[in-house]
DNA sequence: GTATAATCGAGACGGTACGTCGAGTCTTGTG
DNA sequence: CACAAGACTCGACGTACCGTCTCGATTATAC
């Protein structure tokens, strides 16, 4: 986590109140108005007690959401890539439809561009693990001959998230199945069709 | 415009001072640090002014980015719609780089969660009709025999722009054009694959 | 008058509708929350309309009510001192009892403090006149031998008109005419009583 | 007093550079000129814990002001009632002709009549309890024979009032001990005089 | 009867201050 | 010593009026 200030004196009972009131609000009033202070108020708990543990209500919010998006995306290899993509990818979609995590998502996304430390904690314990499963599948399916070698397998996963969170950030989430399997089936495609 | 009491009275002076003002201390600062106060103090105008014409600093920031974006993305058709896409994706890619506007671009984006009037001006005056001509020149290629009918182009406009999103929201944005070389290739080879 | 930019082209219709705004407004909301752009809107009159005219709201106010006062407090020679004083000083008090005058009354003087040209005009409109017509009568009555020679007849008409300012002014206003009628009394016991 | 969050974790340091700003600014500007944000810039706190703790800054400069009033204007039993109402009026008389208690008395008198519970303070706090002593003061000379039984004692300190209250709105303040005196003089006068 | 010049409505403008909000820090007292 | 409670400084918010300033569009004499 990016808390840190060594402790086991921690209350766990004031850590699972913040999570949970984080979210909550995050919920009736969306993202943007969840404030620390409003946190602290509904969690009975004192702001000083966020600040200790967390450096900003979007590392809040973070630690409330990930472990729901790391349950939702698992990485199975059922020996068909398609089909594994499209499990995968729906996992996050799904996720990302269901109040409240799609607007919380939007809203750390939102934080990114303003707090280099939030960011990089999202891309190494939310967006790198899952793009570096997806790229070992694909060699996987690569080495079973399902994709040609050669093939620029990280730009097959960006063509594969970009649309999502370019969806989601624009405000238009992707919600249904049929787009999912629309699109791993062009990034297949492409990796496929002769040229490399 | 976004703008709306309507009136020949306007100061075009002062319009344009706020607009530079702006664009100044999103350099200068960072987007997350340019507040009202400061682009009314910087251009020689008053708070009123701002609010009058535009709902929130994100709507003058958006209009101070517009016509330099739509300046670089413009649209041709050269018969080699490789090549049409190519530019076209390096223009608004080259503009992201350049400071303040790939900055103030996500800074922009950021508010759009929390904003909805933003976002639908964002959508109208920058993303759709970018996106339309995109389709729409690739729906040329398809005239011509160059890409197979059928294919689901929307998507792969979307697929083609995507990337760009997801990169510059996670903070890593494309800067080099093989990267957009290899991203319209792949959306194209996807398009030309057997399939359809 | 404060007016004067000296014109005969001056619209008394606009005039009026100022005036008889400013007073609706004094009603309705109290003086304190009349603003010269509410005036102006009321009245259906340009902002720059009574600037033209007038140098602040008071003085808008001033005009409007100095002549329902001058009205309200007659002097008349009855022969009885004490019946005189007694009408006049019940004329004024009657005027600020009822709204908008009283609280109209009550904002004006509350202006004085940082209004110097306002407190001149309050001076030589409104009170000087009435004082020295109270302090007239009185010489008058002097005269008759009614009151003592040396009797210091200014100081009298403060003790008149200062009880009736101070209890104004503190928001406990004069109100009946038994009040009027003692405070009469013990002045002119005062200037009565043996000792000058 | 007017506060009200009650806690006795209030800054006594806030609180006394608060007042002494206001008195300070008060006696440079002018009370007009007096605003809640320079009171807290020049007292180097944030107008937050100004507005945590007064509903105005004519509350602030209330508080600021009764210290003095009340250290002015003490109330003794010398035996000779003229001569003690005429060192308590001379009292108050002398405070407000020294800046900046002058203009600053008039400042929050002026805000009286729109705002009501500032004007109860202002009675409860510096008028009644100096009216309450006056009265008791006369009433003890009334049990010493000094002053007829059955005279109109609240009357008679009105007159007293009155008349300073009356001029310091006009914008002329009593200064001088003679017209002190006089008046004292003139309301003795006026109870002593045959007709109770 | 027209010029012609000030006044009119409307309302944008640069300002100043308002009173509120939330951030992040600090203090006090309790378990 | 972590905790709740909450006061503190700071800085920005969005609003309200101020008094000034163009703008045409009426007027209403003075030519």
């Amino acid at each position: 986590m990016i808390t840190s200030p060594s402790s086991l004196r921690r209350s766990e009972r004031s850590r699972r109140a913040i999570l949970r009131a984080s979210l909550d609000l995050c919920t009736e009033r969306g993202y943007g108005r969840v404030t620390v202070e409003a946190i602290a108020a509904r969690a009975g708990v004192s702001k000083k007690t966020i600040y200790r543990w967390w450096p900003s209500k979007g590392a809040v919010l973070l630690e409330a959401f990930a472990d729901v998006l790391v349950d939702a995306t698992p990485f199975v290899d059922t020996g068909d890539i398609g089909a594994d993509l499209r499990a995968h990818v729906a996992g996050a979609v799904r996720v990302l439809s269901v109040p409240p995590f799609g607007p919380a998502y939007a809203g750390i996304l939102s934080e990114l561009h303003h707090d280099d430390t939030l960011a990089r904690a999202v891309r190494e314990q939310l967006v790198d693990p899952r793009v570096e499963e997806a790229v070992g599948r694909l060699r996987g399916a690569q080495d079973q001959g399902q994709i040609p070698p050669g093939a620029n397998l990280p730009l097959a996963v960006e063509m594969l998230y970009g649309p999502v969170y370019y969806r989601h950030v624009l405000g238009k989430p992707v919600q249904d199945e049929e787009t999912v399997a629309a699109l791993v089936d062009h990034v297949l495609r492409a990796l496929r069709a002769p040229g490399y």
